[in-house]
DNA sequence: TAAGGGGACG
DNA sequence: CAGACGTCCCCTTAG
C-alpha cells in the first residue's frame, strides 16, 4: 500500500508573526549568545514541529511573502498600507526562517508578485485534483476560501489551532467557502486595507449573504432591498465592494514554479538541525534530541580534587560552596556530594566527610568567611538538618539573577549561566535524566565533573551579577534583605509548625460523611451517577440533560465555575448541593488529606518559603503551601484548629498589618488625602466612602457604601477597568466609570500616580518596588490591547503589592534579630503576605507583643503610619485579641 | 505526563 | 477582542 496522501501548508509570514505575538513577553530574555532575538523562531518551531508530529504529512511546504508589492497593488495602490513596519526585534530574526526549515526537511518558496497565500491556493488546488488530504496552517482567516471536502484551514489561536472545515464556516459564520471573498468585499479587512462598504460589518455582511447567496446576485437585485443608508452606502460604493473582493479573492492560479512531487517531507536533517539549535541556543531542544542517542555534550572540564580528608589550606574565604541535590525539596532530599572552590582549584567530597570534618564545619560556621552560593537557604536547610552551620554567605547568584529581573524563572545553575552569557554548564538533565529515571549517574565522576563546573560558575558568575546589581542599584536589596532573609526562612522552615495529625482525622471522618450524603443527593436530583468533581460531566448534567441556560464556556466546554453556579442558584436546586459538595471537597482533599500527608516524622509541617518565583517580589510557599489555609468559612477555618504550639503552655500568635497595600500606595502616590485618612487613624474604607458619596463625615457612611468602597479601594491597587468594577459592583458600565471618575477626582495624587508609573513603565521598560526590586514589563508598548493593558495594570500593581513585600521581609529580619538579642524562646513559624505567625510560651507573650508591634510598625518611615493588629490562641484558629 | 478547570489564600 | 494583582494544589482528561 502506498503512503498515504497528505500535503502540510504554510503560511510563513503569518505564523512568524504569531509566534512573534505569542512569545513577545520573551522578547527580554530570549536571545542567543551574539544577542539576537530567537522568540519568533522558537516558537514558529514548536508549532511547526507539533503540527507535523500530529498530522504526519507526506508532503510539506511554508510559503512565504515574496516582497512588500504583489499584483495587488497594481489595482490597488493602498493594499496593505499602513501597515506597521515589522518590529526589528522580528525582522532580525526572518533570514534564519530558512536555516530552521532546512533542518526540519521542510521545503519553502516564495513567487515575486505573488502572496504566500496564493502559493498555497495554487498548491491546494492542484492537491485535490490529485486526491491529496491537504492541511493549511496560518494565522490569517482569508484563508478561510480554500477549505474544502480535502483541504482544512488550521488557524492559530491561543495553545494551538483552530481547525476550520465548511461545516464549522456554515456553523459558525453561515458562509460557504466561496462566499469568503464576497464576505470581505463587503464588510472589508482592516488588517489588510481592504476598505468593503462603509456602515458594513460582521453581522449585515453575513445576512446580505445570507439572503442574495453572492455579492453579484446582490448587485442585480438591490431593489429588493429597503430604502436605508445601508442600501445608498451599497449604491455609492459598488466599485470599492466590488474592488475589495478581488483583493480578498486568493489566485488559485498563480504561476509557481513548483508542484507537489517537489515538496515531499523527508524529515528532519540532524546534522543541520543540530547546527541550528546550537546557534540559536536552544537547549532544551538540544537535550531532546541528545535524549533520543545523539551525543553533543559539551560540559567544560573544570579540574578539580576529590577529597577524603579535608585540610584547612583547602578552605579560604570567598569561595563557592554547593550541596548537589537531585530532587527539589531539600528537607527530604539526599545530597550526593559537596564541592566548594574557586576558578582555580574545585574540591569536591561526600556529605558524610563533610559533616565528620571539624575543620570543614568550622570554615563553614566562621562568620568572617565569605561563601558564594547557588540557592543559599536550600544550602543551609540541608547542612543544617546534617549538623553543619552555613554562616556568611555574602552572595547568591540564585536570588541575584531573580531581583536583575523578577521574571526570570532560572532555577539551576546551567540557567542562570545561559541566562548571563556564561557557556559550558550542562544541564541537569542531562548528566542525570529527568522525571522517574533521576539518578547518579555511572560513573559517578560524572556528577563530580558536572558540579565542580557548577562550582566554578558560581564563583564566576558571583562577580559578575555583583557588578549588575550595582550598576542597578540593587546591591543593597541582595545584602540587606535577601540574603539575611534566606537565613531567617531556613531556621522557619528547619523549625516547621506542629500539626495535630488526629484532629484532622477526625475531620476526615466528619468531612467524608458530608460528603458521601452530598453525592447521593446530587445523583438523585440528576436523575444518574457521574463524578461531580468532573467539571465535564457535571456540564453535561446541568446544561444537556436538566437544560438549564448557559452562562459561561470555557474552551473545552461549559464552564461549570463558582460565579455561574451562584447564576443558576435560583432556578436549580441541586447546585446549592453541588457548590457545598465542591467546598467540603475541597477541603478535604487539599487541606486534610494533603495536610496529613505532608506531617513529619516529628509531627511538624516544614514547608518551603521560596523567594524567588514571585514576580512582584513576595514570598511563596509550597509543599505544603501554608499561604492558602481556608479561613473564609467555618467549615474551613476548623483546619487552623489543628495548627498548633509545640509544647504545653504555649501560644500561636499572629500579628498582621493592617491595610498595608493601601497604605503603600498612599505613600508611593504622596496622595494628600489618602494620606491625611491614614494619619487620622481612620478607617480606610469608610473615609472613601465619605469621600466619593460626599458626607461630612465618615459617621453617616452605610454598611454597603463602605462595601462599595472598598471594592474600589482594592480595584485601584490591581489597576481595574470599569468593566471590572461593574462586575463585582454589580451595577453598569457607565455608572462604574463615573465612580472611578470620582475617585480620581477625589483623589487626584493616587490618579497622577497611575499616570505616571504608566509613564514610567514605557520609558524604561520596567518598575520597581520602594527597595528597587525591578520587574521589567516587555509588554507595555505592545500593539494587541489584552498584553499591553496586562502590563499597565502590572506596572500599577507591582510596586504596591512589592513595596509591601519589601516592608515585611524587613520586619522578619530584625523580628529574628531581637528574639535573638532580648532571649526570647519565641519564635517565628510562618509569614502569610501581611502576617507574621509565631509560637510563643505564655509568659512572654507581653513582651512578644510589644516587640512584635514596635518592629512591624517602625521598620520603615512612610508618609503615613504603619499598623498591626495581634491575636494569639491555644492553635491558629483561635487567635484572639 | 501535561494542561485545563476550579478554588484556597493575601 | 477581553476584561482585577499575586500565588499553589487537587482532580479529571487527553495524549
Amino acid at each position: 500500500m502506498t503512503k498515504e496522501k497528505k500535503l502540510l501548508l504554510m503560511d510563513g509570514h503569518s505564523l512568524a508573526f504569531r509566534a512573534f505575538y505569542g512569545l513577545a513577553s520573551q522578547i527580554g530574555n530570549m536571545k542567543n549568545r551574539e544577542g539576537l532575538h530567537t522568540n519568533a523562531l522558537y516558537g514558529f518551531h514548536n508549532m511547526v514541529e507539533a503540527k507535523i508530529k500530529e498530522i504526519q504529512p507526506s508532503h510539506a511546504l511554508v510559503a512565504f511573502d515574496a516582497g512588500k508589492t504583489t499584483f495587488r497593488n497594481e489595482f490597488f495602490e493602498d493594499y496593505k498600507g499602513g501597515r506597521d513596519t515589522m518590529p526589528a526585534e522580528l525582522s532580525e530574526q526572518m533570514p534564519y526562517f530558512r536555516e530552521l526549515l532546512e533542518g526540519l526537511g521542510i521545503s519553502y518558496y516564495e513567487l515575486e508578485n505573488y502572496e504566500a497565500d496564493d502559493i498555497i491556493g495554487t498548491l491546494a488546488k492542484e492537491a485535490e485534483e490529485q486526491g491529496f488530504e491537504t492541511i493549511i496552517m496560518t494565522g490569517d482567516r482569508d484563508l478561510a476560501q480554500l477549505v474544502g471536502e480535502h483541504t482544512q484551514v488550521d488557524f492559530t489561536k491561543k495553545g494551538g489551532f483552530d481547525a476550520i472545515t465548511p461545516e464549522y464556516l456554515e456553523e459558525s459564520y453561515g458562509l460557504s467557502p466561496e462566499q469568503v471573498p464576497d464576505y470581505l468585499g463587503l464588510k472589508g479587512d482592516p488588517s489588510d486595507n481592504i476598505p468593503g462598504v462603509k456602515g458594513i460589518g460582521e453581522k449585515r455582511a453575513q445576512s446580505l449573504l445570507d439572503q442574495f447567496g453572492s455579492l453579484d446576485v446582490l448587485y442585480e437585485r438591490l431593489d429588493e432591498l429597503k430604502p436605508s443608508k445601508m442600501k445608498e452606502n451599497l449604491i455609492e460604493q459598488e466599485e470599492t465592494a466590488r474592488l475589495s473582493r478581488k483583493l480578498a479573492t486568493i489566485d488559485r492560479t498563480s504561476p509557481i514554479q513548483v508542484s507537489i512531487d517537489d515538496l515531499e517531507y523527508p524529515g528532519k536533517d540532524l546534522e543541520k538541525l543540530v547546527s541550528f539549535y546550537k546557534e540559536m541556543d536552544f537547549d532544551s531542544h538540544l537535550l531532546n534530541l541528545n535524549l533520543s542517542g545523539l551525543d553533543i555534550e559539551e560540559e567544560e572540564e573544570v579540574p578539580y580534587q576529590w577529597v577524603t580528608d579535608i585540610s584547612e589550606d583547602m578552605l579560604k574565604n570567598q569561595q563557592a560552596v554547593y550541596g548537589e541535590m537531585l530532587a527539589d525539596n531539600y528537607h527530604r532530599a539526599a545530597i550526593e556530594c559537596v564541592a566548594w572552590g574557586d576558578s582555580e582549584q574545585v574540591y569536591v567530597t561526600s556529605i558524610d566527610i563533610a559533616r565528620e570534618s571539624e575543620t570543614f564545619k568550622a570554615w563553614a560556621e566562621d562568620d568572617s568567611i565569605e561563601k558564594y552560593s547557588f540557592d543559599a537557604k536550600a544550602a543551609i536547610v540541608s547542612f543544617l538538618r546534617r549538623g553543619i552551620v552555613l554562616n556568611n554567605v555574602s552572595f547568591d547568584i540564585h536570588l541575584a539573577s531573580y531581583l536583575l529581573s523578577a521574571s526570570d524563572h532560572s532555577d539551576s545553575v546551567a540557567d542562570v549561566a545561559n541566562g548571563h552569557n556564561y557557556r559550558g554548564i550542562a544541564m541537569d538533565e542531562l548528566i542525570y535524566g529527568k522525571g522517574k529515571k533521576t539518578a547518579v549517574p555511572e560513573p559517578v565522576e560524572k556528577m563530580h565533573q558536572h558540579v565542580a563546573s557548577k562550582v566554578k560558575a558560581i564563583y564566576e558568575l558571583t562577580a559578575q551579577l555583583n557588578k549588575e546589581l550595582i550598576e542597578n542599584g540593587q546591591e543593597d536589596l541582595l545584602k540587606s534583605i535577601e540574603l539575611p532573609l534566606a537565613k531567617v526562612l531556613a531556621k522557619m522552615e528547619v523549625r516547621g509548625i506542629t500539626v495535630d495529625a488526629a484532629q484532622l482525622e477526625e475531620l476526615q471522618t466528619q468531612f467524608q460523611k458530608i460528603l458521601d450524603h452530598l453525592e447521593q443527593e446530587i445523583h438523585e436530583k440528576a436523575g444518574e451517577e457521574f463524578n461531580v468533581n468532573s467539571p465535564k460531566q457535571l456540564g453535561v448534567i446541568l446544561f444537556e440533560k436538566m437544560g438549564y441556560p448557559v452562562i459561561r464556556k470555557t474552551k473545552t466546554g461549559y464552564s461549570t465555575a463558582q460565579d455561574v453556579l451562584d447564576k443558576l442558584q435560583r432556578q436549580a436546586p441541586i447546585v446549592d448541593d453541588i457548590l457545598k459538595y465542591r467546598q467540603i471537597s475541597k477541603i478535604q482533599s487539599t487541606y486534610v488529606t494533603g495536610l496529613l500527608a505532608e506531617i513529619a516524622e516529628d509531627g511538624r509541617i516544614h514547608t518551603r518559603f521560596l523567594q524567588t518565583v514571585a514576580r512582584t517580589g513576595r514570598l511563596s510557599s509550597v509543599a505544603p503551601n501554608l499561604q492558602n489555609i481556608p479561613i473564609r468559612t467555618e467549615e474551613g477555618r476548623q483546619i487552623r484548629k489543628a495548627f498548633t504550639a509545640n509544647h504545653e503552655g504555649w501560644k500561636i500568635f499572629a500579628s498582621d498589618y493592617s491595610q498595608i497595600e493601601l497604605r503603600v500606595m498612599a505613600h508611593i502616590s504622596r496622595d494628600e488625602h489618602m494620606t491625611a485618612a491614614f494619619k487620622a487613624g481612620e478607617d480606610i474604607h469608610s473615609a472613601t466612602a465619605a469621600r466619593i458619596f460626599d458626607l461630612e463625615d465618615t459617621d453617616s457612611v452605610t454598611p454597603n457604601m463602605r462595601r462599595d468602597a472598598k471594592t474600589i479601594n482594592f480595584g485601584i491597587i490591581y489597576g481595574m477597568s470599569d468593566y471590572g468594577l461593574s462586575e463585582s459592583l454589580g451595577i453598569t458600565r457607565k455608572a462604574a466609570q463615573e465612580f472611578i471618575d470620582i475617585y480620581f477626582e477625589r483623589y487626584p495624587g493616587i490618579k497622577n500616580y497611575m499616570d505616571d508609573i504608566k509613564r514610567e513603565a514605557k520609558d524604561k521598560g520596567y518598575v520597581e518596588t520602594l527597595f528597587h526590586r525591578r520587574r521589567y514589563l516587555p509588554d507595555i508598548n505592545a500593539r494587541n490591547f489584552n498584553q499591553r493593558t496586562f502590563a499597565e495594570r502590572t506596572a500599577i500593581n507591582t510596586p504596591i503589592q512589592g513595596s509591601a513585600a519589601d516592608i515585611i521581609k524587613m520586619a522578619m529580619i530584625e523580628m529574628e534579630t531581637h528574639l535573638k538579642k532580648e532571649g526570647l524562646q519565641a519564635e517565628m513559624l510562618l509569614q502569610v503576605h501581611d502576617e507574621l505567625i509565631f509560637e510563643v510560651p505564655s509568659d512572654e507573650i507581653t513582651q512578644l507583643n510589644a516587640l512584635v508591634k514596635d518592629v512591624m510598625e517602625n521598620i520603615v518611615d512612610l508618609d503615613v503610619p504603619l499598623e498591626i493588629e495581634s491575636h494569639y490562641g491555644d492553635n491558629w484558629y483561635d487567635t484572639e485579641d
